[in-house]
DNA sequence: TTCGACTTGGT
DNA sequence: CCAAGTCGA
C-alpha cells in the first residue's frame, strides 16, 4: 500500500491546468481530492450566499468530472488547518500539495500548515497557479510594491511570459478504502424558503466545462466586438468572472487562448481585454500587500472620513433598485436577480452609493460581497476602494460619476435601463431619493476635508 | 530631484 | 473649461 496524497483545492476547482493535482497524479499513490468549507478561519473570508450558489453547482461538476477519472472529491467542513490535518491521519498520507492563495488570512493559514505538517513529518508543496504574476515577483525599480495600474501591468507584460497551459491528468487515482465525506446537499448552499436562485439558474452554468465553452466563444465570437465592452445592453463581456473567481478556469488558460489564433478584429481588442485581466492582477498585487483591503483604507487618509450612516429604508432602496435613478437601478436589480452586473454599471451604481449618499464603501462591498457570483477577495474591495477615492490608482476625489450622463453615454436608447426597469417613466417609478446636482456638491465638500 | 504620466468625468 | 495629487523612472 503506498500512502496517499492529499490534494486541497481552493479557488482552483478544475482540473485543467491545475499544477498541484498533476503534482499529486505524478507522484504515483492514490490521491484524496479535498474541498474544505471553511466558515471559521480568522481571516479567511466565508463566501457570500451568492458565491455558495455557485460553489454547490461547481463542486457536483467537479465531482462528476473527477468520477469519470476514476477519482473522489471528498468533501469536508470545518478549519482548512484542521480538516487537512485530520485527514492525513485518516488515510496516512504522505504527502500534501495545495495550489496558492494569495489572500492575508489564506497565506498565513497555509504557512501556518506547511510548518505543522512537516513537524509531523509530512512533505507539503504549494503551487503557483491561480495568478499570472506571483505578487512579490512584479516590483518597481526601488523593489517596491506597485500602486498604480499601468506601470504595474507594464512591468508585468515586459517581464517573462506566463507558462503555457498544463494538461488534465486522464486518470486521477483514488484510495482503495474510501475517505468519508460530507454530503454537498447537507451543506445547504443553495437557498431554500425562499428560494432566489431563479436568476443565477437562467444566466450561468457553472463548473470547468461551461467556463471552457465561454472562453471559446468569447475568443471566436465577441472579442471582435469588445470595442463596445461600456455599453452594458451589448453582450460583449467574457462573462469570465465567477469561473475566475472559483478556479474553474485559470488565467493562463484566458491568456494561451488569447495568444491563439484569433480573427484580426479580435486581435485588435486582445490587449484590451488582457489588461482587464490585468487589473485581477493589480488588485491582488495590492491586497498582498495591502493591511485588510476589505475593511482599512489603502490610503489611511480616508480613516477619518466623515460617512452618512444610512437607515435601512435608505439603503434598501439602493440594494434593491429603487434609488429612483433609472441606472443605478437597473444595475441593481440586474445584481440581485442574475448575480452579475456589467462593470459599467457596477462604477455607477458604486459611485451612487458612495459619493451621493455619502454611504461607506464597505456597506456597498459587503452587499456585492453577498450577491454577486464573481465576488473576490481582492477585486472587490479593491474595486470599491477604487470608487470610493481611498484605494490604489483611485480616480481624483472630484470626479463624480453622473448616472444620468453615463446612461446618455453608454445606454442612448434606454435599452437596458427599459431590461431591468421596465416601469421608467410611469408613475410606478419612483422619485430619486437624492438630487444628483446637491449630492455632488456635497460630496466634493465632504471630500474637500480629506485633503488637508 | 525632476518631470512626465495618469482606466473608466462633469458642467 | 474645470478639477490635484502622486507615482515611478
Amino acid at each position: 500500500m503506498t500512502a496517499p496524497t492529499v490534494l486541497w483545492l481552493r479557488h482552483d476547482l478544475r482540473l485543467a491546468d491545475n499544477p498541484a493535482l498533476l503534482a499529486a497524479v505524478d507522484a504515483g499513490a492514490p490521491v484524496v481530492v479535498l474541498y474544505v468549507l471553511d466558515d471559521v478561519t480568522p481571516g479567511v473570508r466565508p463566501l457570500g450566499g451568492a458565491s455558495r450558489w455557485w460553489l454547490h453547482h461547481s463542486l457536483t461538476e467537479l465531482g462528476d468530472r473527477l468520477a469519470r477519472r476514476g477519482g473522489r472529491l471528498v468533501l469536508r467542513r470545518g478549519s482548512g488547518t484542521h480538516v487537512v490535518h485530520e485527514v492525513v491521519a485518516q488515510t496516512g498520507a504522505s504527502t500534501v500539495v495545495w495550489n496558492r492563495r494569495y489572500s492575508q488570512g489564506g497565506r498565513a493559514a497555509d504557512a501556518g500548515l506547511k510548518e505543522s505538517l512537516r513537524a509531523h513529518g509530512v512533505h507539503a508543496e504549494s503551487f503557483h497557479a491561480n495568478l499570472l504574476f506571483e505578487p512579490w515577483t512584479i516590483q518597481t525599480g526601488a523593489g517596491k510594491p506597485y500602486q498604480v495600474f499601468t506601470p504595474f501591468w507594464r512591468a508585468c507584460v515586459n517581464g517573462p511570459p506566463p507558462r503555457d497551459p498544463l494538461p488534465a491528468p486522464k486518470h486521477v487515482p483514488a484510495p482503495a478504502d474510501p475517505v468519508a465525506s460530507d454530503r454537498l446537499d447537507d451543506w445547504e448552499l443553495l437557498p431554500t424558503r425562499p428560494d432566489w436562485a431563479g436568476g443565477l439558474r437562467e444566466n450561468w452554468t457553472p463548473g470547468e466545462r461551461d467556463a471552457r465553452r465561454r472562453l471559446e466563444e468569447f475568443a471566436t465570437d465577441t472579442l471582435a466586438a469588445y470595442g463596445l465592452r461600456d455599453e452594458p445592453a451589448r453582450e460583449v463581456t467574457s462573462r469570465l468572472s465567477p469561473s475566475l473567481a472559483f478556479g474553474e478556469i485559470s488565467p493562463f488558460q484566458i491568456w494561451h487562448r488569447m495568444h491563439e489564433a484569433l480573427s484580426t478584429a479580435a486581435h485588435q481588442q486582445r490587449g484590451k481585454f488582457l489588461s482587464e485581466v490585468g487589473w485581477r492582477e493589480f488588485h491582488h498585487h495590492v491586497a498582498f500587500h495591502a493591511e485588510d483591503l476589505a475593511t482599512v483604507n489603502v490610503r489611511r487618509r480616508f480613516d477619518d472620513f466623515g460617512w452618512e450612516t444610512p437607515g435601512d429604508e435608505e439603503l434598501d432602496r439602493w440594494r434593491y433598485g429603487r434609488t429612483g435613478i433609472p441606472l443605478v437601478d437597473a444595475g441593481m436589480r440586474e445584481l440581485w436577480h442574475t448575480g452579475y452586473m456589467h462593470n459599467r454599471v457596477r462604477m455607477v451604481a458604486a459611485s451612487f452609493l458612495v459619493k451621493n449618499l455619502l454611504v461607506d464603501w464597505r456597506v456597498g462591498e459587503q452587499w456585492f460581497w453577498d450577491t454577486l457570483v464573481d465576488a473576490d477577495e481582492a477585486n472587490n474591495p479593491g474595486n470599491w476602494q477604487w470608487v470610493a477615492g481611498s484605494g490604489a490608482d483611485a480616480a481624483p476625489y472630484f470626479r463624480i460619476f453622473n448616472p444620468r450622463a453615463q446612461a446618455d453615454r453608454f445606454d442612448r436608447d434606454g435599452e437596458y435601463v427599459r431590461r431591468w426597469v421596465p416601469e421608467v417613466g410611469t408613475g410606478d417609478y419612483p422619485e430619486p431619493m437624492v438630487d444628483l446636482a446637491q449630492s455632488r456638491r456635497d460630496a466634493l465638500e465632504a471630500y474637500e476635508q480629506i485633503r488637508r
